[in-house]
DNA sequence: CAAAGTTCCTGCGAGC
DNA sequence: TGCTCGCAGGAACTTT
């Protein structure tokens, strides 16, 4: 499930519950996810209270208070392919203060790490393929982390512009779809939504990066560049925004069995104009091609050659 | 069989 | 010609 959407649909799901409140208790299940959990994973966690929950890239951040003199702490989550939570609320009054005989949740299949707060409310990480991930970074540190560092502007954001797609495409070798899925290009997108926005844009997924960047503009003398609002790449930047927008107010796209962290399903795959839907028509006005499906650095890309050039 | 993600390794091409 | 260096593409991780 995990785009930019997808996560930042959790996040939204999640706050409510996390945000100002105090984690009582925390199991972890294993000691791994895709790496090992942190050292003392558990006791690093337990009593501290979550100050908020963010979002980079496809990472979910949770802000820990310091306590104790210890430093503050991000708690950085990373779904993976097939990552999730669930919310569990208690049945039953809140306990008093110093009652700690939680009703634990029945712990399902996959279920790998379980925070338990202060209000008895339970968030549950279910991975089944276990890519996710959890790391304790010290909050200072965090822009600098190897996870971090590399990463590109957030898509939604104003450093991502057509001058900083067209640096990225300047002199690479390789097809469009690869530019846009490279983290250090711009952060978050992924398979699905690459797919969407070249076709919604008309562009081909393997037509070569650098291509695009003739028209983005002509220098004024070398003084400023001028953008066309038509060019290409202009028009590439708006339509992702567009389309990540639109999953996010969807609530974000469910495949498979995946669900929201309430349970309630996201909506953005019935939206889908060509991810997964290789041998149906193109949906573009008067197009009337045909979805094809091809393999790009080992995945599958979907889209039209009628109307993707 | 194929899957929403990322890291790591290999192989190739460019350039010195 | 030969050897680096960096980039680009593929394999790998895992379970359903």
């Amino acid at each position: 499930m995990p785009e930019l959407p997808e996560v930042e649909t959790v996040r939204r799901g999640l706050a409510p519950v996390m945000e100002g409140a105090r984690l009582v208790e925390v199991v972890a299940r294993r000691p791994d996810l895709r790496w090992p959990l942190p050292e003392r994973f558990a006791e690093r966690l337990t009593g501290r209270r979550v100050a908020g929950l963010g979002r980079r890239a496809k990472y979910l951040v949770a802000d820990i208070e310091a306590a104790n003199g210890r430093p503050a702490e991000a708690l950085v989550m990373h779904l993976g392919m097939s990552g999730s939570f669930r919310i569990d609320m208690p049945a039953t009054e809140p306990h008093a203060p110093g009652a700690f005989a939680l009703p634990r949740s029945k712990a399902a299949a996959h279920d790998h790490v379980e925070f338990g707060f202060e209000s008895g409310a339970r968030i549950v990480y279910n991975d089944p393929r276990r890519f996710g991930a959890m790391l304790l970074v010290p909050r200072n540190e965090l822009e600098e982390h190897p996870l971090f560092r590399d990463l590109g502007p957030e898509p939604l954001g104003n450093a991502f512009d057509a001058a900083t797609l067209a640096a990225a495409c300047a002199g690479r070798r390789s097809p469009i779809k690869a530019v846009l899925l490279d983290q250090t290009v711009v952060a978050g997108l992924g398979n699905i939504y690459v797919c969407e926005a070249l076709h919604r844009a008309g562009i081909a997924p393997d037509r070569m990066a650098a291509s695009l960047i003739g028209a983005i503009g002509q220098s004024d003398g070398g003084v400023a560049p001028i953008i066309h609002p038509t060019a290409p790449l202009d028009r590439l930047v708006a339509i992702i925004r567009e389309v990540l927008e639109e999953a996010i107010r969807a609530g974000g796209s469910t495949l498979r069995d995946h669900a929201q962290v309430d349970g309630t399903l996201g909506y953005f795959q019935h939206t889908f104009r060509a991810y997964g839907r290789a041998g149906e028509p193109c949906l573009t006005p008067g197009c009337g091609g045909v979805i094809e499906r091809l393999v790009q650095s080992g995945r599958s890309t979907f889209h039209c050659t009628s109307c993707q050039k």
